[in-house]
DNA sequence: ATGAAAGCGCTAACAG
DNA sequence: CTGTTAGCGCTTTCAT
């Protein structure tokens, strides 16, 4: 690898000089900047990251963890925060969890160990925070948090604003007409899912539905678990008349066991998506979803994050919440709607 | 940051033993391993992998440099990359380029300048290799391809049975009866989008058919391109009855075209994608598709760096290219509908 | 405006 | 088995 000093010997000056041609070029007599960067070209010289860190103290690199790569929802989330850190001179660099606390505590040490400047996590289901946050230090290293909130960790925050989004959801169930609504929850370790279920929670209760425990079922964020509870939901006697999944993965598998059974949707079963995925467009039926902003998500984030780097590290933290939307497609039915309002 | 100093302080021992706790354990008398470790602990040490990979010249760290994160065929590749990796120590970092030329030479510098030991590289689609490969020097820091080829760059590459893969999607159509198919390619400056031109004009050959321009489309591989060429094909008279399109982003813009008109799919018009999807599954009608094995291009290239990072990095450029697999569905099938209104 | 010296945190090579 | 010395490639500090 070439060096600053093969670049100095090359252009005849001291490294200092190709130093500041990089960091300071103007003031470098014009001269001396030309022959450096000259030899800079002819010798494809890249300077080393890895040095200027060790004595600057930054490596301009922002680590991110996330359980689900798979799930379109958290690409989005990184390309948001790819541009705004971009645009600032910073690199992310991606780990991918699995929602397994093993790996995800591998990352974090990974990232440590890297001297990133700053964090984004996002991290996999537990009740607690994970034990590594807890002896992290928020000062030399910012940690923002998306989709996830810890009441004991002090930390800056972006989420969806999932109570309102789900509220809404379920509250266009009732507006169908519908009055015995099924849920599949995420894992109720997770503050969202806690939030989604407690929107679906105040619909019944605006609508004075009584909370029946067997519509309520705790899933997993992920396919099959969407598959399972659906089939689960179907088999009770009554059958609910409509149903409320808390994530685009869940619904997949939702949809799987809806086609599966025979059951017509939305005829049948009307169904809601916490999420709005690309492919609910062209479904059969398409599916009815609450969109988060995820890129917004990203972006917010890191722009709370270079907040801190920038320097004020002492104020409290900082929670930012992203509106939803609702996005009407047939699996509930908009038809319906539309006649009504004709 | 507390410091390898810092332990070795505390521990009243030398740096050096500190090192040698964490790189050679057995070479420390286990009383002082423990006294080491201990203080490793109470002070919360990371070691510094900056100030590591200064002194041995080795980062442990891989590029990535991809198109398009929201495609999902690319985050199945990072996961097979990256459960390689990690098995064998290292960290996978990834950069989006956007399908940008720009930014993927951004991205390049960085990864070189951050001294990755290796890379990655699925380069945007332009006739010619990106320019800074021809400046680039393998023995250096080694490349795998994966998804690509350039003739005149001389590196390890890995990627789908192109041609096959699209022979079989076609001869598939020709079995259903159909004489008059479309396809939307991707951009031809990509070898891939080419070889799947190719498997077409094969099947075409094998069946006597001719080759007709205008039922030849060059896309862009992303849904809005999908859209455009399928409305495009729709109004051409005769009207082609099956279509082949070359990537999912594209079909599923394929497919909204194709709902949006009214035409009937399949019995108007027979669909057939190169990719395979979850949502395949769910779409109206359902997707028959080739299924590429991502995650196993990943796994693949990933081992095909390591082999160079382990040092035999005189053999010549290989070579690998997966097999795909033919998925069934709906929207070439009429009779599954049938099935399904039952 | 330019350069010399020192040191960031670690490890290879060698000495004890 | 343990410690000392030197240096990776850069930038900060201080002379010139």
């Amino acid at each position: 690898m070439i060096t600053m000093k093969d670049v100095a010997a090359r252009a005849r000056v001291s490294t200092m000089t190709v130093s500041n041609v990089m960091n300071h070029p103007s003031s470098v007599a014009p001269e001396l900047r030309k022959r450096v960067l000259h030899a800079i070209k002819v010798l494809k010289y890249h300077p080393s990251a890895i040095a200027r860190s060790l004595r600057t103290k930054r490596t301009h690199a922002i680590g991110m963890i996330m359980p689900d790569i798979t799930n379109p929802f958290f690409p989005a989330v990184v390309r948001g925060a790819e541009d705004v850190l971009n645009q600032h001179g910073y690199t992310l660099i991606v780990g991918n969890s699995d929602s397994d606390t093993q790996k995800e505590e591998r990352y974090y040490r990974t990232f440590i160990a890297r001297r990133v400047d700053g964090l984004f996590i996002i991290a996999s289901a537990t009740t607690r925070p994970p034990e590594y946050l807890l002896h992290h230090d928020m000062r030399t290293v910012p940690v923002v948090f998306i989709d996830r909130f810890y009441r004991d960790v002090r930390a800056d925050a972006v989420f969806s604003d999932n109570v309102g989004g789900s509220l809404r959801a379920v509250n266009h169930l009732f507006d169908l007409g519908h009055r015995r609504i099924g849920i599949i929850t995420g894992p109720l370790e997770l503050e969202n899912a806690r939030m989604r279920l407690e929107g679906y929670k105040r619909s019944l209760a605006l609508h004075h539905v009584k909370i029946d425990k067997k519509l309520i079922r705790e899933g997993e964020y992920h396919v099959r678990s969407g598959y399972q509870h659906t089939k689960a939901l179907l088999r009770l006697k009554p059958r609910p008349s409509a149903l409320f999944v808390s994530n685009a993965p869940m619904t997949f598998g939702s949809l799987s066991a809806i086609r599966e059974s025979g059951v017509k949707c939305p005829e049948e079963l009307a169904l809601i998506s916490f999420d709005d995925m690309e492919w609910f467009e062209v479904s059969f039926p398409s599916i009815s979803g609450i969109a988060q902003d995820a890129y917004g998500l990203g972006t917010s984030a890191a722009q709370l994050l270079l907040k801190r780097l920038e320097g004020r590290l002492n104020t409290p933290p900082r929670h930012k919440t992203l509106r939803t939307k609702l996005v009407l497609r047939e699996s509930t039915n908009w038809r319906l709607i539309g006649e009504r309002a004709a």
